[in-house]
RNA sequence: GGCCCCAUGGUCAAGAGGUUAAGACAUCGCCCUUUCACGGCGGUAACCCGGGUUCAAUUCCCGGUGGGGUCACCA
């Protein structure tokens, strides 16, 4: 058989070699230490959790030491994709605070050039194209070249006959695929070929794999240091009838001549290591350090049982999801580092205020068995983070999240700006600032008690005061109130009424003696708290008062006098 | 089923051949306090099992078990 033929049957028009493409794709001159990290995600319009856990170590790894992280949009299956999901995943991305520095990009970006397939996206750098789906001449010149070296040959079986081979293996209890005897077209005459390509046939490429399973290779992981695994049998699909490679071969060609270093990627691609392996060492390449990263899992409730994220049935993997909420996209990066590296909530804790850009970055100290994922721990974290922002900060990220979410919330924080500066302002800053703010939708419920028309009553009236109390306390309070009263003198004014009305005025006095009074001044306040907030809990009153003006606070208490 | 990865409190996790086995979240109690939040103090709670190696294994090795992943012309 004359493999040089069969390549130029198959590829008469492809006239570049790899060897071509090795200089037109040189080497990076960078510096010591730096590396070339990317993304690659398919345009599939979905974006998840994952993605950005590892898109945040790509970008760590390569900004840290000066180096290159691109974005390579994978679409070498057009079935999956969606229109306009690259302007938009650039956006999401932006969005959390990754930003490539070469690769796929939103149109207009200086020193780009628009790409035809993507409305809205364009791409820049000397690597590209950074689309797969404009880089097939550059996989057939490898294909060829296989080919031409008696590497990979073309396969015509059909899809029938494809099943009809696995599910003989299948019932005879044998490892399932296309390899040895079963590659039935690895040895197709060059005149065989020929006819069934006069004849019209489709095919596709596949690998011809050497391999022998009792033999092992080893790989190195920056996560998880060697992995050992045995060597692939299977003749792989390389170039699919589509003209395009799949992704075993695209990784490889497009991360050998993007010349990328280190290779971050979900650990369900750890079980196709032995193909990759193959492939780098079939086209005489180095193979990259990889880098498999965990997966997030959570509790499944109908079974109790561990399980990855699903983006079907878990809305919360979606990144949409945290920014519909409200989330600050800080929040869920500083969340992600804590679970990714084991070592970031101690840096952090002795670091408060240091931008997290600043933290060390290592790899090995990343997770290596599959994180649950919790939501307790983002809204401890988003507490933290939202103690350490300004007034205004909160303000104008609340202020742009109800103009995309909530429009009805977005006129009444656009009137309202002076006054919830100040109530952003409650306890803010200091030693111990208060941490009740957590996202944008749980901050205005939080604060809903200061526009008439998001005021409701949400608790119940305390048990320890008679409805006649009530009604008395809040006639003489509001008969009482001065708005100029400071903080002190406006509490002594509700200790009279306290007294007066047979109720303890210390606590502690009620609880030795609680026969001897109906019941204290947290009881009364909390009648004046009610009327005022509508619940019984909320930052100091007096405070809360102030904020809200005197005319607010006489049609509180007048409405729960008659309520 | 084959192959691979993983295994420390409920969760995230540090850790070393010999430790009172860190810390954070959650939880419980107390303190502060007119409520909440913050803060402070304290409590409950863990090395999957079985063999080996060793004076000594939770730590190293082997084997189970459990969980996860993967076996496409999808990525």
């Amino acid at each position: 058989m004359d493999h040089k033929k069969l390549a130029e049957l198959l590829f008469p028009d492809i006239d570049k070699t790899p060897e071509d493409y090795e200089k037109i794709y040189p080497e990076r001159d960078l510096a010591e230490g730096s590396v070339v990290t990317r993304l690659a995600p398919s345009p599939t319009g979905y974006i998840h959790l994952g993605n950005l856990y590892g898109a945040m170590v790509d970008e760590r790894l390569a900004h840290q030491g000066g180096g290159v992280c691109y974005l390579r949009i994978e679409d070498t299956d057009e079935k999956r994709e969606v229109e306009g999901a690259v302007p938009v995943l650039l956006d999401t991305l932006s969005y959390f605070g990754i930003e490539f520095d070469e690769g796929a990009c939103k149109a207009g970006t200086p020193g780009s050039e628009p790409v035809p397939s993507e409305e809205g996206a364009a791409q820049r750098g000397a690597y590209g194209p950074y689309w797969q789906s404009m880089r097939s001449s550059i996989y057939k010149a490898c294909v060829k070249k296989l080919v031409a070296e008696g590497k990979a040959y073309p396969c015509f079986m059909t899809e029938e006959e494809i099943a009809d081979i696995r599910a003989a293996q299948t019932a005879a209890k044998l490892d399932p695929g296309i390899y040895g005897q079963y590659a039935k077209h690895r040895d197709l005459t060059l005149e065989e070929v020929e006819r069934r390509l006069a004849e019209g046939q489709e095919y596709v490429v596949r690998f011809r794999s050497e391999g022998d399973p009792s033999r092992y290779f080893k790989v190195r992981d920056a996560i998880r240091g060697e992995i050992s695994m045995p060597e692939n049998i299977q003749d792989v699909v390389i170039l699919k009838k589509n003209d395009l490679p799949t992704y075993h071969f695209a990784h490889v060609v497009d991360d050998h001549f993007m010349r990328t270093d280190i290779v971050v990627r979900g650990e369900e691609w750890m079980a196709s290591l032995p193909i990759h392996e193959q492939l780098f060492k079939a086209m005489g390449w180095e193979i990259p350090l990889y880098c498999h990263n965990t997966s997030l899992m959570k509790i499944d409730e109908a079974t109790g049982q561990k399980r990855k994220l699903s983006k079907r049935k878990d809305p919360e993997l979606g990144l949409s999801f945290y920014k519909e909420l409200g989330y600050f996209p800080e929040a869920v990066r500083e969340y992600l580092m804590t679970i990714l590296c084991s070592d970031f909530e101690q840096w952090r804790m002795a670091n408060p205020d240091t931008d997290y850009n600043e933290f060390n970055f290592s790899p090995d100290k990343m997770s290596d068995s599959g994180t649950l994922f919790d939501i307790n721990k983002l809204n401890d974290v988003s507490k933290d983070v939202l103690a350490r922002k300004s007034a205004a900060q909160i303000y104008d990220f609340m202020l742009g999240w109800a103009e995309e979410f909530d429009k009805d919330k977005y006129a009444l924080l656009k009137e309202n700006k002076d006054m919830l500066l100040k109530v952003f302002d409650i306890d803010r800053g200091g030693e111990k600032p208060r941490k009740d703010l957590v996202y944008a939708q749980q901050i205005f419920a939080f604060i809903k008690y200061f526009f008439d028309e998001t005021f409701e009553y949400e608790s119940e009236w305390p048990a320890e005061v008679s409805e006649e109390d009530r009604a008395e306390i809040l006639r003489r309070y509001i008969e009482g109130y001065d708005p100029s009263d400071d903080n002190s003198a406006w509490f002594e004014k509700v200790r009279g009424i306290t007294a007066d009305l047979g109720y303890a005025v210390k606590p502690k006095d009620y609880k030795k003696n609680p026969d001897a009074y109906k019941g204290h001044v947290g009881h009364v306040s909390g009648v004046i708290r009610i009327a005022i907030t509508g619940r019984a809990n909320s930052p100091d009153l007096w405070t809360v008062q102030q904020i809200m003006g005197t005319e607010m606070v006489r049609k509180r208490i007048e409405k729960a006098i008659e309520a």
